[in-house]
RNA sequence: GCGGCAUUGGCGGAAUUGGUAGACGCGCUAGACUUAGGAUCUAGUUCUUCCAGAGUGAAGGUUCGAGUCCUUUAUGCCGCACCA
């Protein structure tokens, strides 16, 4: 009987299907295990092959661990809010829902093909109001929420009110709305006018991670900077936490140095500058606190608020003039033009180790956003200072013994000071510990931590998301009260901003709460896949995001799998957001993600056919890859892409190739013997006729013809091969080219598996048979367990080939077993066919019996100053002791030593025995 | 500039704790069966001057022993970046 992949695996999956073999319970008495992966965008495209990579990772591992006698979650779902529905409604005025479930339906479709062990049962949708009610009740907690800075924990904003009204008398003579504008400074979700990344193209504004070297991550347009008032939410609060959590998760150093990366703790000190003239100072961050007596000017940055209190009348129209040109250059600008620009703001600041007058300057080269907007230079130890003085003719103060400054700035932080007063002699290291305890004892300053993270920007003006839970009344906002979620998306008769400019939400039909008008904004992206790995465990609850008890039993995801492009966005939201519930006692971790593995990337493997275009060219003619360097051809042909679905190893099929496109209807080729078609006096091309392709790795897209659908896999190979084929391909974590040559040797070792199955019988396995088997389920045991799933593979094809022809049931059993997670639907059928009636997904994984793996006798190679001279055979179970006495009284070995006492013996039980003579 | 990862045959990649490098697959070569082969099976396939030696980007080091550990260096990929 042929294997029948189709056949087997469409009675598999509707068999599972059938019995809701993949159900999970919150009950049970089995230890719980979750496994999770980052859930997809449903796009109109459609999976291609890369998508599937984790989540055959992760099918694997759910399976395994099921196997083992786990109850494990493994749950689908979909970030179904987003622009490209969005984008594709303003163009088609097809409604983002239909466009969203349509493609959500596609993608249900490919992935049960695939056999995926999903509970379909918990399948979440981020637009559907039943999920997004929990968006909306997590953002009014974090309205109604602030955090506390002494105890280091989110805490209800009426402890914050109770605490003013005891202690703070101006509290109460404030106005309603003087109090909520108070308030609005604690929030955790707060408004404020912040300076954003706004898309013109988009129409609307991105968070720092949704923008990249200027540009927008999804379209690529321009981003510019503009004071908006928006909704954010305070991570930046939890960047101590996020930053210490990393130490007790079991992630990547890679990713966690992402994360570190840009969370950007650094250490310093905070200090304060008098200006002359004026009673109130203005403060300063910086790292090197050991400089002072080096600092010759200080520079603000042009959004800084202290520019309006330091520029002096005769200064006005040159500074104003700089921050318009500020104001208008695109963020995209400012970091590919990094000429020193400046102005001097008339003002003089006052040196509080020196007492000597520096003049104070305003720069964008000075972010606002870190710090406190506003720098001491010093010009001889950083580089920008330096750049910044020279170009403005400004004191160098060299502050380190030996510093050459007279072309670039010393940045190192090492050396003994000089010109630095009492710091005079001293080690950096030692300066800054030292100026650090003069500035707190003298007041100056204080030592600070500051973080590089800032506050998510969480407002978008948008249609595609999730409402705010938000009125407003005078002016103020107001949270809809609880009973009234969810809050659902109104229909808009335009998905287009209004036309006097407010978000799409403006064309909403009574878009009022109690008679006052509702938030027009929509919430990002990350806001529905921020906890939606823990509503997964209580998908139906309608009283809670989740029940205490059931979080209780699953805890938190104890396996995520997913890409690196998640690592500054969706990986700190949803750890903050995590944090925040579990500071309000929702939830019992206060990381989301114990383990996480990063899949790589699958790039497409692009095809070429070379056009010729030499002379006499008629733009039909294609010349075979292996010649186009000969000289008749070199630098005469157009590499042209081909569709990849038509090329098999490199070799295209020429009728599919003349039938791809009409401009090919009537392509010639020369063949890769060198022949042509007019060569060849047959009709059509005969076999031995080959045209070979190029190749290229880039990027899967449409545009390069070269994206595979997991579905033509499946059809021409089955969903077992295409699982064990992605895992061979190499390990997870690698980025590698989708190469479709390999995949016949994958589908063949299927087909021998599947012949052992011909006759079954009850006979006693060998002890060879059972050496084979035990091996495997060590090595395919440590495989899964340590992520190696690549190395799997050829493990099976060594065991197959092994066990030959063996149909003994009691081998076949277990194999199946540990084939099982793999390749699912023929372990199924393999499992059946040794004649059981329950599923193989329910039986017990194999232990390993490691007597099996025991040698009788092993051979040892036996070295003389590590070269290999002859190999010894004793038995497996020799002690060291044994097998040196074996060795000494060995006749070769004699004839070796030649009477000569060896300095040093060395035996490695198992391994090798070397002498050193 | 800072940080991380990688580099092994014609190709993808094995080598799990420092212990016989090149598993397994692709490709290639030869043979068998076949009207035929883009089917199947068998054997071979790191390199060289094939006796034997060399060999895991390069150069050193530690060790009886290094793809694996240390130092320096080259190349490629990824993240952050006027962050004071």
């Amino acid at each position: 009987m042929d294997y029948n992949f189709q056949e087997i695996e469409q009675k598999w999956q509707s068999e599972w299907e059938r019995q809701g073999a993949y159900h999970v319970s919150n009950k049970s008495d089995k230890k719980p295990f979750y496994v999770l992966d980052m859930f997809p965008y449903p796009s109109g495209a459609g999976l291609h092959v890369g998508h599937p990579l984790g989540y055959i990772a992760s099918d694997i591992y759910s399976r395994y661990k099921r196997l083992c006698g786990f109850n494990v979650l493994h749950p689908m779902g979909f970030d179904s809010y987003g622009l490209p529905a969005e984008q594709y409604a303003i163009q088609t005025g097809t409604h983002p829902e239909e466009t969203t479930m349509k493609n959500i339906a596609r993608y249900v479709e490919q992935l049960k093909k695939i056999g995926f062990c999903y509970d379909w049962d918990r399948e979440v949708k981020t637009c559907d109001p039943s999920f997004y009610k929990w968006t909306q009740w997590a953002f009014r907690l974090m309205f109604n929420s602030y955090y506390d800075t002494t105890l280091q924990k989110a805490r209800p904003i009426s402890e914050l009110i109770q605490q003013w009204e005891e202690t703070d008398p101006t509290w109460k003579t404030l106005s309603e709305k003087e109090q909520q504008e108070r308030l609005m400074n604690y929030r955790i979700a707060y408004l404020s006018d912040t300076k954003v990344n706004w898309c013109p193209q988009l129409g609307t504004v991105l968070a720092n991670d949704e923008v990249s070297e200027g540009l927008s991550v999804r379209g690529g347009f321009p981003v510019e900077q503009r004071v908006m008032r928006q909704w954010s939410l305070r991570v930046s609060a939890y960047a101590g936490r996020l930053l210490e959590g990393l130490d007790r998760i079991d992630w990547t150093d890679s990713l966690k140095d992402t994360q570190r990366n840009w969370i950007g703790r650094s250490e310093g000190a905070e200090m304060q500058f008098q200006i002359k003239g004026q009673d109130t100072p203005f403060t300063i961050f910086t790292t090197r606190a050991d400089t002072v007596f080096g600092v010759t000017f200080m520079v603000l940055a042009p959004e800084s608020e202290y520019v309006s209190r330091v520029v002096t009348d005769d200064h006005k129209e040159e500074v104003e003039a700089y921050l318009d040109r500020c104001k208008h250059r695109t963020e995209r600008e400012r970091i590919s033009d990094r000429r020193v620009t400046g102005v001097f703001t008339g003002s003089y600041a006052i040196n509080p180790l020196t007492n000597s007058e520096i003049p104070i300057y305003i720069s964008d080269y000075v972010l606002s956003g870190y710090g406190t907007g506003a720098i001491m230079a010093v010009p001889a130890h950083d580089s920008r200072d330096y750049a910044f003085a020279k170009h403005f003719n400004l004191p160098i103060i060299p502050l380190i013994e030996g510093a050459d400054v007279s072309e670039s700035s010393f940045d190192a932080k090492e050396g003994i000071m000089m010109n630095s007063g009492f710091l005079n002699g001293l080690e950096v290291k030692d300066a800054i510990a030292k100026m650090k305890e003069y500035i707190t004892n003298t007041g100056i300053g204080r030592v600070k931590v500051n973080y590089r993270l800032r506050d998510a920007i969480f407002s978008r003006q948008r249609y595609w998301g999730e409402p705010f839970p938000i009125y407003y009344k005078d002016g103020m906002p107001y949270v809809v009260d609880e009973k009234d979620l969810p809050l659902t998306l109104p229909e808009v008769s335009d998905f287009k901003p209004t036309e006097d400019g407010r978000p799409p939400l403006g064309n909403a039909k009574d878009w009022t709460y109690n008679g006052y008008p509702l938030e027009l904004c929509t919430m990002p992206g990350f806001a529905g896949s921020s906890a939606y790995y823990l509503r997964y465990m209580d998908n139906h609850n309608e009283k809670a995001l989740v029940d205490k008890e059931v979080n209780a039993y699953w805890r938190q995801v104890n396996l995520y799998i997913g890409g690196t492009e998640h690592a500054t966005g969706h990986l700190i939201y949803s750890r903050f957001w995590n944090k925040f519930l579990y500071d309000m006692g929702y939830i019992c971790e206060d990381e989301p993600f114990q383990k996480l593995i990063n899949q790589g990337m699958i790039q497409g493997r692009s095809n070429f056919v070379y056009r010729y275009i030499g002379e006499g060219a008629t733009g039909n003619l294609y010349i075979s890859y292996n010649l186009i360097n000969n000289p008749e051809y070199k630098d005469k042909v157009q590499p042209i892409h081909v569709n990849v679905n038509i090329v098999k190893n490199d070799i295209l099929d020429i009728q599919a190739f003349r039938n791809w496109m009409p401009e090919y209807k009537n392509a010639e080729f020369v063949y890769a013997d060198g022949t042509t078609d007019q060569d060849n006096p047959y009709l059509g091309t005969p076999a031995e006729k080959q045209y070979i392709c190029g190749w290229a790795i880039e990027k899967m897209s449409k545009s390069m013809f070269n994206v595979v659908n997991p579905d033509d896999v499946v059809e021409q190979f089955g969903a077992d091969t295409l699982r064990l084929y992605e895992m061979f391909l190499g390990p997870l974590e690698m980025s590698k080219p989708w190469d479709t040559n390999g995949i016949d040797g994958v589908h063949r070792f299927l087909r021998k598996y599947w012949n052992m199955h011909e006759n079954v019988t009850d006979e006693v396995p060998t002890r060879e048979e059972l050496k084979s088997l035990h091996k495997l389920i060590k090595k395919v045991t440590w495989d899964i367990e340590n992520f190696s799933f690549n190395t799997s593979i050829p493990a099976f094809m060594i065991a197959a080939n092994e066990l030959g022809k063996c149909s003994k049931k009691a081998i076949l059993e277990q194999f199946a077993i540990l084939l099982a997670p793999y390749a699912p639907h023929i372990a199924e059928e393999a499992w059946h066919r040794c004649g059981n009636n329950t599923l193989v997904i329910d039986a017990t994984w194999p232990e390993c019996d490691e007597s099996y793996l025991v040698e009788d006798s092993v051979k040892y190679p036996v070295q003389f100053n590590g070269k290999v001279k002859f190999t010894i055979e004793l038995p497996k179970t020799a002690s060291k002791e044994e097998i040196e006495a074996a060795v000494m009284n060995d006749d070769q070995t004699k004839k070796q030593l030649n009477g000569v006492t060896p300095k040093k013996v060395i035996v490695v039980p198992g391994r090798i025995i070397n002498f050193v003579v």
